[in-house]
DNA sequence: TTGAAAGCGCTAACAG
DNA sequence: CTGTTAGCGCTTTCAA
């Protein structure tokens, strides 16, 4: 009912012009203060705000934020959102979601759906689709066509631009370490398929952690979980793996899993074959979510400070849109051993 | 670098004039197909894409729907976004998400903020914060100018809108009858203060299955966990409170809890105490979420199907824009129990 | 079949 | 100090 009220409403009403109401708003000193306080008082009472879009349309720039992940429903992600949604609302940006599912298709169509002029820069977590495709033409293609993307978590070396990522080799290898100061010596891996360059650097951490102690690790305790099928499908084909593993091992005492899924089904086997963790077996997971938190016993996990990733994201977005010809920036963020006594 | 090309230029371009060149690529049958072809052509070549602004300004309606939610970073939340994006983009809305932290400030200003003209409605689960307040004027406002609200999940008997709600009720009730039902007879309730309805629902549900079965609940068995500090504060003292519980009453045979949080934490004193799930005791949960998968045992659980929440509470909203006048509707989601052997 | 012109709401350079 | 005007990119009516 209440309809929007705009500038010209405003002007006729005041029997003054467009633009006098326009400058009065803004409190420009070229008004005097008489009509100034009377456009003024006038405009609050009616609850005038300018259209959005016509200031858009005319700055053309929407202070609009494209944020794209993999998966909306995930800890990690969902935490990453909150720290750009909190950045980029301090600096009033407004930030649009939009999820890949994964899907190498989907996170095209939604980066040309969102490039129109409504966007002002990308924040993108790549989909395990696009890094199996190798093809990372739309992303490049976007930086090209002058909208500056930062690329979070999940980066591309290929690709000039901000970044912002966890030191996810060196994270591994404190874990890893951990567990080997513990006196562990037997510990296996469970990680992602090879293509996931997250999951590669995690291996290496690993690897190095055992190089430095002097100890030979296996490569048959490296376990991949496969990513080919439904979720369901592939944890239940790692729960397999890793109970033969831990059946035909029996001297294993240590387990590092690269996301806290993969620690779960740890846990599980782990009780029905009535280990222990610690006692038994040391448990160790990346990303510190609700499962790690919530499981019991709970389990010590590599924090990646989602939030915190996400706030680095929007910072260094909104710095470039401020200055294009800025240096391209990566920013490493350390992750954190919370400690639950799973060691 | 390659800027966006516009209207005019394909015009200056083309020698012709800027409605023609807007008709063309409308395939509008005004326009000769010599020039129709000539024009979608160059279009095409220069990736010509309608600045969605001025279209936008045009039309008055952005085609954006703002989703306010109390918090992302909570799976159920993260599953209605996911629903709500995926019936928008097939409707040709984009989606712009805000959490308000559970805060009423919060959720006042991001209103706010986006009710100018960009937000063509709202699809809002309103924060604890408000429920405690019990101001609603921020949202009746919004709806008496003219922008309409879909509320979900925790909704407001006082304001008249379309809903998607959860038959919290019945889902109660089906869940205590089941345990009641395997010869239970001792149900400890974990449940919310009683400021937020869906707590208040869930424990009528917990009551008539009760009474339905001519058993007399105790009113010590209902636990209420507090709202007023941290999470890990209210959860350390549920804990507390429940570990009291159960060693007071060695008979008890049954919990349910109204979110997994809550589950967790029994699940944690249930081990604690050396008390079998299911042998001695019976556990289930509201919200099939990752925490009851992912637990050991897995916790059964009344998921709320959060995804169809969001495609229904999206679909109310589109077709409340479409025809402004049609009647408020209510849909509600029956729960559904997944059973994980925990019972 | 094509084009001129007005207008969506706002800003800003320039004139008065 | 205030107003006129042009223009952001697009749609659409009306005229040619």
């Amino acid at each position: 009912m209440n309809q929007k009220i705009t500038l010209k409403q405003i002007a006729k009403e005041l029997d003054v012009s467009i633009s006098t109401v326009s400058k009065a708003l803004k409190d420009s000193k070229e008004i005097g203060e008489e009509t100034k306080k009377k456009i003024q008082a006038f405009a609050k009472y009616y609850k005038y705000r300018p259209n959005p879009l016509a200031v858009s349309l005319k700055n053309n720039t929407a202070k609009i934020i494209g944020v794209i992940i993999p998966e909306i429903v995930h800890h990690f992600f969902a935490e990453v959102i909150n720290g750009v949604e909190k950045t980029a609302s301090e600096n009033g940006y407004t930030v649009i979601i939009t999820s890949s599912n994964e899907q190498f298709e989907k996170e095209v169509a939604n980066i040309s759906s969102l490039s129109d002029s409504l966007i002002d820069g990308f924040i993108i977590s790549v989909s395990k689709g696009t890094l199996k495709e190798k093809n990372y033409e739309h992303i490049s293609d976007t930086i090209e066509l002058g909208i500056p993307v930062v690329l979070f978590d999940r980066t591309i070396d290929d690709i000039e631009c901000d970044k912002v990522m966890v030191n996810d080799r060196l994270g591994a290898y404190e874990g890893t370490s951990k567990l080997i100061n513990k006196g562990r010596r037997k510990i296996i891996l469970i990680t992602t398929e090879d293509y996931i360059s997250i999951g590669n650097e995690r291996t290496q951490g690993y690897i190095e952690a055992h190089d430095e102690a002097n100890i030979n690790y296996q490569q048959d305790l490296i376990i991949k979980c496969q990513e080919k099928g439904s979720r369901e499908k592939n944890l239940s084909s790692l729960e397999k793996n890793l109970e033969k593993s831990l059946t035909l091992n029996s001297d294993i005492d240590g387990i590092i899993a690269v996301n806290e899924s993969y620690a779960a089904v740890a846990l599980k086997v782990l009780g029905k074959l009535n280990i222990k963790v610690p006692e038994n077996v040391s448990l160790i997971c990346f990303s510190d979510g609700v499962i790690s938190q919530f499981s019991t016993p709970p389990i010590s996990a590599l924090s990646q400070h989602g939030e915190l990733m996400g706030r680095k994201a929007a910072n260094l977005l909104i710095e470039r849109l401020k200055n294009p010809e800025r240096d391209f920036q990566t920013d490493v963020i350390e992750c954190t051993l919370i400690d639950r006594n799973s060691i």
